[in-house]
DNA sequence: AAGTGGTCTAGACCACTTT
DNA sequence: AAGTGGTCTAGACCACTTC
């Protein structure tokens, strides 16, 4: 670098000067270590790095920019407090995965009064492909009438049912989806999502609120009528905040709760 | 600093090797710009810089410290995250308050469904002191039977009542709160406290469940019995992870709910 | 112009993991 | 021994605010 070189300068990398070519707005210059984060967040969004795949060290990275190890590291740090990215001292950093313990519980608040947390069995009640409602169609940004594909299943806790949950998912994405792979299938369905439709979670968006069961959620969750349940809608978002999934769940509070932490 | 300085070295720091005095573990040294934190929370805890207040510049942080200005960066740069103090630049770091637009909505996560998000009005009914119950003396890490200051109260929104809270306050920390002053102030408690009980929260936990309105709940918040609604029982925290408020509240989620970020 | 936080570089060394 | 991320330093310059 010569001794001229601004922060704000392009410095030769492919598709720098983001923020441009996105939007129409002005031609706003990022800092560089953004500018890194994009490109890294492209390896990532592309396949070129997918989820358990270690990326390449800071030091090759600075030489293929053409920055220096701490801009880069900079780019990672970012990348590393949105999870999209986990640093293990000494042997590298790692594109994150839903297949983790400590992935677990990331989507899954709901926690028992006493005891640990345990992931719940899982019952598939329906599967079937049907055209997006207006309101689905709304919130997965996609054309009302739009392929997606339902989800029906209710989660227990040791024995007892606990979690009543529907899904919609774009058709296009998740093409091929069966009920037979979801029940042979254990553990979170982000896992499975990752693996096999090559989309990733990163982010999602909750409302909860509190409702009482009606006949159909009463007899799944075997309480009463109108016993009060936690009604918890999600969007959650791939790369680039495109959503990706719509899922509303019920959720039987009597022993367990919502946990949440204000900071 | 000598070119054998390591960055495990005491550095002349005062409680530097940090880790030490506070508990009983073995003398673990942690990285320097943790105990740069560590010092300048003790400063915020004490009260050497109040809510609101500017603190000293990184620079001369610095060179108090006898470390690089990169050591206080990284320092502050996590008292920043942890939403402790805030950054402006061309200004200088603040310590951070509840008095502040950005900082109303830190800890009401009840959002309308439908327009803006503003502030409720407030009508407090009952403020008295009591002798703490096992429970809430558990949770505030106090004897049980020492005095409790507690608050009961309803914010409406748009003139219809939306929550019902109630609160125990250590009466330790609280001593001469009264009804008088809680009726007058205006905005979150959380800035009443912080001004005149030099007590400032950082950190919330919450724990959400659905229940049914008894009678009592019923007729303050204008609804039929049994209408579902949001509890959330929440703890709060000042500096050193220090219990010092357990609240209940009851939502009414028919046109608004309570929302949340999974990330 | 001076002071503040924000970005970037270059280089050193430490802690940890693998070969 | 070599490679990785983690810490620390020193110095330069930029962006923003205030005087």
């Amino acid at each position: 670098m010569s001794s001229a070189t601004s922060y704000s300068t392009n410095n030769g990398l492919p598709g720098a000067g983001n923020g441009i070519s996105a939007s129409g707005t002005s031609p706003t210059f990022s800092p560089l270590y953004q500018q890194i984060k994009a490109l890294i967040t492209q390896g990532l969004q592309s396949g070129e790095w997918k989820p358990g795949d270690l990326i390449p060290s800071e030091v090759e990275l600075a030489n293929r920019f053409k920055v220096s190890q701490g801009t880069v590291r900079k780019a990672i740090d970012e990348l590393s407090a949105e999870n999209l990215v986990v640093r293990r001292q000494g042997k590298g950093t790692f594109v994150a995965t839903h297949h983790e313990a400590r992935a677990q519980f990331r989507f899954l608040r709901l926690m028992p009064d006493v005891g640990n947390a345990h992931y719940p069995d899982n019952r598939i009640i329906e599967v079937k492909r049907l055209r997006a409602p207006a309101e689905v169609a709304r919130l997965l940004d996609i054309k009302s009438g739009d392929s997606v594909i339902f989800i029906k299943r209710v989660q227990s806790f040791d024995g007892a049912p606990t979690i009543l949950e529907e899904l919609w998912l774009p058709g296009a994405i998740f093409k091929g989806l069966t009920a037979e792979r979801l029940i042979e299938y254990k553990g979170p369905m982000y896992g499975l999502f990752e693996t096999e439709f090559a989309t990733h979670m990163i982010r999602a968006a909750e409302r909860i609120r509190a409702i009482g069961a009606n006949q159909d959620v009463a007899e799944l969750l075997a309480v009463a009528l109108n016993t009060p349940l936690l009604s918890v809608e999600r969007i959650s978002y791939t790369y680039g905040d495109k959503p990706v999934e719509v899922r509303r769940g019920l959720y039987l509070t009597d022993r367990h709760h919502y946990q949440n932490e204000l900071s």
